[in-house]
Parts: C-alpha cells; sequence; structure tokens
RNA sequence: GGACCUGUAGCUCAGUUGGCUAGAGCGUUUCAUUGACAUUGAAAAGGUCACAGGUUCAAGUCCUGUCAGGUCCACCA
C-alpha cells in the first residue's frame, strides 16, 4: 500500500472492475429478494455535468447500501433531449459560425442536434462514471428511444381520448426570440420599474376619459375602455363611445368590477389579443379585434405605419404621436412585474395561438390523494406542505410547442376540412374534433378518409416526456422487469423541480399505471459557494465537478457535499471542504496500511495474551457496536449526513486517535487479539463508509479480501 | 399580498420524540519532526444558540410575538 491514498491511481481501474464484474446490473427479477429500484433523473444531454448532478450521490449512497442489504437493486439512467432548452444551445453554436435555424430543412437541423447530443451523451456517461455511480449501464435510456416515444404517443392518446387533453386558442405566453410558446412555469417573473402613461381618450360626443396604461403601442389593438361601475368619477361615461387615437376605431365603454378603483386613473383600455385579464374580459363582453403584435414581435393588422414595426419601436413611436396630438398626459414610474423568457430573459409576449392543453384538474387531485393516502411520502416532510399547494394551483398545461427538437405531437388533421373556410371560431374545444390523434402514423385521414392529413408541427414540451421516466423507461424493459420494480422505492432530486418534474410525474404516472410511479421522494438542496452564494457564471463562481474530481478525488468531492448537510438543505461547498474530505479519505487509507503493515509483521508465536489493554478493547468493541446501531437507523431513515458524520467522527477521532493510539504498544508486543479486533473494527467501518466513498473504501478492501472482491458483495453481514 | 425556510464559534454549517460541560469542517495560536498518515498528532482560544415573552423539573430544541435574511407563488392596466 501507498503511503497516500492517490485517487488517480485506483478510480478507473476500480470502475472498469465494479462494471465489468456486473456488480450494476440488476440481472434478476427475484421474488425472494426485495426491490430496490431508483431512476436517474435524466440530465440534459445538451453540455457538461455542473456540480448540482453531483448531487446524485444520494442516489449513489442508497444504491449502494441497499445493494449491500442484499436487496435487488436497479439504478437505471437515461438522459433527457431536453427539447427547447437544447435547440437554444445549440443555435447559439450555430450562430458562433454565422448560421442559424433558418438556414436549415426541419429534418437537416433535427439531424444536426441529433449528432450533437450524440457527442454530449458520451461526455456526460464519462463524467458520472467519474463521479463513480453504481448505475446500471446495461439499460441505459434516452427520452428519445422509439420505444420511449412510443409509450409517450399512448399517453397522449389516452389523455386525448380521456378529454383531458383538448386543442385550445388561447393567450400564451410566447418568445418571440426563441419562436416557441412555453408553460407558465418557464415564465420568469422580473421586478422591474416600468413606466405609466396616462393617455386621454377622445369621447365621442366631446370631452375625454384618461386611461393609463405601460404598453401603448396596443392601443392599436383596443376593444373597449372598461371602469369599475362602482366608480363615482366614470359614472356618467358608461355605455358611451371613445374614438381610438391614432387609428381612429371606435370602442365602446365598458363597466366591470374587476378595475381597481385606485389604481390609475380608474379608466382601464382592453386588449385581449395580448393581455392576459383583458383576454378574459373580452371573452365575456364578447368584444373582438384581430391580433395587433405577431409571432416576430412586431405590429400587424392595424393598416397604419406602426405595422412592421418591432413591439418598442412601436411604443416609442407612438408616445411621440399621442404627445404631437395632444394626448399624452403625463408618465409616471410603475414597479410591476414582467414575465420574461426563463432561457433568454427577454420579455415575453402573450399572444392568441392555438396549443394543445392538458386538464390539470383531475389529474392533480388524484396526485394530491396519494400524498395525503401517503401513499407517497416526501423527504423532508415541509415539502409535502409545498406540493399539496402545487397541485392546487396548477393551471392547464400548455404542452405544444414551436421547436424542431422534440418529439412530434402525435395529432392529424384532415386537410380537406381545414380547407374549408371556418368563421374566425378563436376557442373552445370543439376545435379538438378537428384533429385525431394516432400513435402509429396513418395512412389516410380518419376523418373523410380521402386526404392526406396534416401532423401538427410542434414537438412535445420536455416535461410531458420526463414525467412519465419513471413508467415509460421500465416499461421499456419488459413486463416483468416493470412489475417488479414499479413503483420505484425512491425519487431523488433537487427541491427546486418539486413543481415541474415531480408533482407532473405523480399525475401522469398514476393516470397512466394506476399506481404511484415512486413510493417516496427524497429532495436535495441547490450546492452554493463556499460563501452560501447562489453559482452562475455571472457571479464566476461554479466550479467544475470533474476538476474537483480531478484534484482531490471523487470520494472527497462526495462526501463534500453530504458531509454537515441537511437533508434537503443547500449546501455550502468549498474546495476547503472538499480538501478537507480528501484528508479524510487519506486517513482512512492510512489506518488500513497501518493494520496491513501490523498484519505481516506479526510474530506467529505471539497467541492470544490477556492483557491489561484488554479493558480498552471491550471498550472499543462496544463503542463500534454502537456506531453500527446507529449508523444502520440513520441510513434507512435517510440521515445520510449524520450517518458520516458519525463515521468520520468515530474512524477519526475516537479509532484512529484514540484507540489505535493506546493500543499500538501492544500491538508491537504482537497481541494477535488486539489486530483482530482493530482488523476487524476496521472492515466493519470502510464497509459503512462505502456507499460515501467508494473508491477509497474499495481500494483499501481489496487489501484485505482480494483483487476480485467487492465490498458491495460483501455487504453488511 | 400568500406560503415556506433560515438566524448556533472568525467563516460554512450539524445538533429529529426537550435531558451530560452546545458540536464538526475550515481558519487562528502554542507545542510535537518522521513512528500508518504533516493530507499528521497533542493542546488552546473562540458562542448571552437573533431578540422578547411563555410552557416545563429541564428549552438551541416546543408555543406566541418582534427583528433580520432567503426561497417559491400570486399580482394593478
Amino acid at each position: 500500500m501507498d503511503s497516500k491514498f492517490i485517487p488517480s491511481l485506483h478510480e478507473a481501474p476500480i470502475y472498469t472492475f465494479w462494471e465489468n464484474s456486473g456488480l450494476f446490473k440488476a440481472s434478476r427479477t427475484n421474488p425472494a429478494k426485495k426491490p430496490f429500484c431508483i431512476i436517474l433523473p435524466p440530465p440534459n444531454a445538451n453540455g457538461s455535468l455542473h456540480l448540482g448532478h453531483a448531487m446524485f450521490t444520494y442516489e449513489d449512497i442508497m444504491i449502494r447500501f441497499h445493494k449491500m442489504m442484499k436487496e435487488e437493486t436497479l439504478w437505471l439512467l437515461g438522459l433527457d433531449h431536453a427539447g427547447f432548452e437544447t435547440q437554444y444551445v445549440f443555435e447559439k453554436h450555430l450562430k458562433k459560425q454565422g448560421k442559424s435555424r433558418f438556414d436549415y430543412q426541419r429534418d437537416e437541423l433535427f439531424g444536426m442536434i441529433f449528432d450533437y447530443v450524440n457527442e454530449n451523451k458520451k461526455n456526460i456517461k464519462g463524467q458520472l462514471r467519474r463521479l463513480g455511480f453504481a448505475l446500471d449501464w446495461s439499460r441505459e435510456k434516452f427520452t428519445m428511444d422509439p420505444a420511449i416515444i412510443e409509450i409517450v404517443y399512448g399517453t397522449f392518446k389516452k389523455l386525448f381520448d380521456r378529454g383531458l387533453v383538448y386543442r385550445a386558442n388561447r393567450l400564451i405566453n410566447y418568445c418571440t426570440f426563441c419562436g416557441t410558446s412555453l408553460s407558465d412555469l418557464e415564465v420568469n417573473n422580473v421586478e422591474k420599474v416600468g413606466v405609466l402613461h396616462y393617455i386621454n381618450y377622445p369621447l365621442k360626443t366631446g370631452g375625454f376619459i384618461q386611461i393609463a396604461t405601460t404598453r401603448p403601442e396596443t392601443i392599436l389593438g383596443d376593444v373597449a375602455v372598461m371602469v369599475n361601475p362602482k366608480d363615482k368619477r366614470h359614472r356618467g361615461v358608461i355605455g358611451k363611445t371613445v374614438i381610438l387615437p391614432v387609428s381612429g376605431r371606435e370602442v365602446p365603454i365598458i363597466a366591470d368590477t374587476y378595475v381597481d378603483t385606485e389604481f390609475g386613473t380608474g379608466a382601464v383600455k382592453v386588449t385581449p389579443n395580448h393581455d392576459f385579464n383583458d383576454f378574459e374580459i373580452g371573452k365575456k363582453n364578447n368584444l373582438q379585434y384581430p391580433p395587433i403584435i405577431n409571432f416576430a414581435g412586431r405590429i400587424q393588422n392595424t393598416n397604419t405605419s406602426y405595422d412592421g414595426l418591432k413591439v418598442f419601436a412601436a411604443r416609442e413611436k407612438i408616445i411621440e404621436e399621442l404627445k404631437e396630438k395632444g394626448l399624452w398626459v403625463k408618465e409616471e414610474k410603475n414597479n410591476m412585474v414582467v414575465k420574461s423568457c426563463y432561457k433568454c430573459g427577454r420579455v415575453l409576449e402573450p399572444l392568441p395561438k392555438e396549443q394543445w392543453f392538458i386538464k390539470v384538474k383531475p389529474l392533480a387531485d388524484r396526485a394530491k390523494g396519494l400524498v395525503k393516502k401517503k401513499e407517497i411520502t416526501l423527504f423532508p416532510k415541509r415539502f409535502e406542505k409545498q406540493l399539496i399547494r402545487i397541485l392546487d394551483e396548477f393551471i392547464d398545461w400548455n404542452i405544444s410547442r414551436q421547436v424542431v427538437w422534440g418529439i412530434r405531437i402525435p395529432a392529424y388533421r384532415c386537410k380537406k376540412m381545414s380547407n374549408v373556410p371556418t368563421s374566425l371560431k378563436l376557442r373552445g374545444a370543439s376545435k379538438s374534433q378537428k384533429w385525431f390523434v394516432s400513435i402509429e402514423k396513418p395512412k389516410k385521414c380518419q376523418i373523410c378518409g380521402e386526404c392526406d392529413f396534416i401532423q401538427d408541427e410542434d414537438t412535445f414540451d420536455t416535461w410531458f416526456s420526463s414525467s412519465q421516466w419513471p413508467f415509460a423507461t421500465l416499461m421499456t424493459e419488459g413486463k416483468k422487469t416493470y412489475e417488479y420494480f414499479y413503483p420505484t422505492a425512491v425519487m431523488e432530486t433537487g427541491h427546486d423541480i418539486l413543481r415541474a418534474w415531480v408533482a407532473r410525474m405523480m399525475m401522469i404516472g398514476d393516470f397512466v399505471t394506476n399506481k404511484p410511479p415512486f413510493k417516496t421522494v427524497f429532495l436535495h438542496g441547490m450546492v452554493r459557494d463556499a460563501k452560501g452564494q447562489k453559482m452562475s457564471k455571472s457571479k464566476g463562481n461554479v466550479m467544475d465537478p470533474i476538476q474537483l474530481v480531478d484534484k482531490y478525488g471523487a470520494d472527497a468531492l462526495r462526501a463534500a457535499l453530504i458531509f454537515g448537510t441537511k437533508e434537503g438543505g443547500d449546501v455550502s461547498l468549498s474546495e476547503e471542504k472538499v480538501k478537507g474530505m480528501r484528508n479524510f479519505a487519506n486517513k482512512v487509507w492510512n489506518v488500513g496500511r497501518f493494520i496491513e503493515l501490523n498484519s505481516k509483521s506479526q510474530n506467529p508465536n505471539s497467541k492470544q495474551i490477556p492483557s491489561p489493554q484488554s479493558k480498552i478493547i471491550v471498550e472499543l468493541e462496544k463503542e463500534a457496536t454502537e456506531l453500527k446501531k446507529k449508523y444502520m437507523n440513520y441510513m434507512k431513515r435517510y440521515r445520510f449526513s449524520q450517518a458520516l458524520n458519525d463515521l468520520h467522527e468515530f474512524i477519526w477521532h475516537r479509532f484512529a486517535d484514540y484507540y489505535i493510539e493506546q493500543l499500538k504498544e501492544e500491538l508491537k508486543n504482537g497481541n494477535i487479539q488486539v489486530l483482530d479486533t482493530l482488523k476487524c473494527v476496521y472492515l466493519d467501518n470502510i464497509k459503512m463508509l462505502h456507499p460515501f466513498m467508494p473508491f477509497m473504501t474499495e481500494a483499501v478492501g481489496q487489501v484485505f479480501y482480494g483483487k476480485q472482491t467487492s465490498l458491495l458483495q460483501i455487504g453488511f453481514t
């Protein structure tokens, strides 16, 4: 044994040994054994792993622990195509080469991203190995595997057939830069100081009514002015007509208690196609006007010189025109929240668009039942409340995305019938009747039987496929495997995606399989820097997990993430902490080295000698037994940090610093009983430590148990 | 506006049915110099457990309030 534990000498050969020996493989579906399955949250195949991914260490700890408890253990890995996100990253690459996605045909672009993703997959899989994860590589999945897509299509069809998915034309959050709609979960609310403009709208009968708006350009799409019927200031004007500035269109003044009399002037302009609240008002009062902003973020349909201008340019220009006409009164600073694209950060445009929506309420109610009936338990417990809230507040989920990179929606419509001009039918589920959904691509239109159908151009929101991940992955492994491992034991992931992922997995998983997708949800916190600050590129405080592994070893990084971290709480990671854990690994290694050296130099003539030190041996054995008991208890209760903490304390400061020091002399005298006890306690310790620091413990284990033996096989006895 | 979380040593944090003199990692100070390990050992300094009440034989821990920080959600044009 070297005098130091040098991770780079051991990690690669040990990982290869694990992989080749089939220890990571769940090969049997043995009814006599308890199944334990974790599905790895699939990393996005569009880059490299970040420190957050290293938190999967929790999963590896559970997997290795349960393997050592002799359970049938499966840790299934997969990667996510991450539709919109990946396309966004790829477009950035294109931009560097002076290209854009519009330079390519759909299939061509898809193919290019496919290749790009394949490269990233290789990279990420290598990184998962570097971290020592005991994944079953024989069952690797990808969200765009044909078998997965078939299941995703089946889910969509089932939802459609049950009336839980519908097509509707309503306002959606649209990023005119990224060119796609987003769900409400992909919207960032950014606080901003905006400008509130006060503008006089001329009344047809003379005089003015003053309104206040932050978006003067949408005057071009107004359908009404609205006041509160209780507002004495405006009572006289209800029912009168105003002449819209700029366009000269005439619109009515209507009344609704929705208007806040305290804000602005107490009179609101109503622009149904460009504001979520106004959309509802327009619907209620049957007031319509075509959208005056298009998907490129430019003004349209106004027959004015504003057509073709970008929104912000139009705003500036219209303010000028209003000033010239003497209709602009004043401006005020206004604290407001702007909905922004979570990816590019630009202001989103609410625009009307026909999209597929999932009716969430019935699904959310059932998912809630799973928590209430304790079919799913959350760790830490406080997240249960949060989850219930999330499920209560879920609104219908827009699953259509206008991106190429994704799973194309298997919805088709009749070309013949869509040729028939329909009146501007804007909303309602009735539109879905014009669509049919089919898992297999149909040869003929299923509506008229004659025409060539048209497939929806859009792809699914990535979360739609990932919401099916636990059952979809296992189903592709065959019925037996699925029935044995499903529902999975634990879903371990970051608490930041409780809403976007966990809640949706529960809803869709329960809908499709009639079972909860997992029994336990274990949530980890975020990795922060040494000062507890969020890591971000702009702050320049990001750390690369692989660089840390190179420098200090995977064991050190893993232990640093767990040590002193409350489950579900954020981790403040400093290089010093990783270094400290590297030192710990070295310490444990050297304790092994010490015992090994003493085993070799044992005097064969020595025998069991009751010594004055035997009292210390009894003490040691007692303490070691207590530790193991505590350890088992902590591990079963998901208190991994505490387990590691106790191991650290015992091995270093009790076992090495105290017991070994006390017994050193006796050992030199050749007391074999002392040696046996030390060895026995030590081997027990490295087994317990193995889930946390697999490489070092395995390296040292092989010294004692032989090259071809793994602690995973030996397990706990 | 609503919900939740956090406040413990210089820094980052543990402390889970309330119970020894409140702990760890890193940092600081002093000593030890090759003995398994200097990626070490021995020792030390350092805390009114945010604040104020309350419950209790006993509170860092439970309850109420206050202050400070954070996260998520909702939201007025």
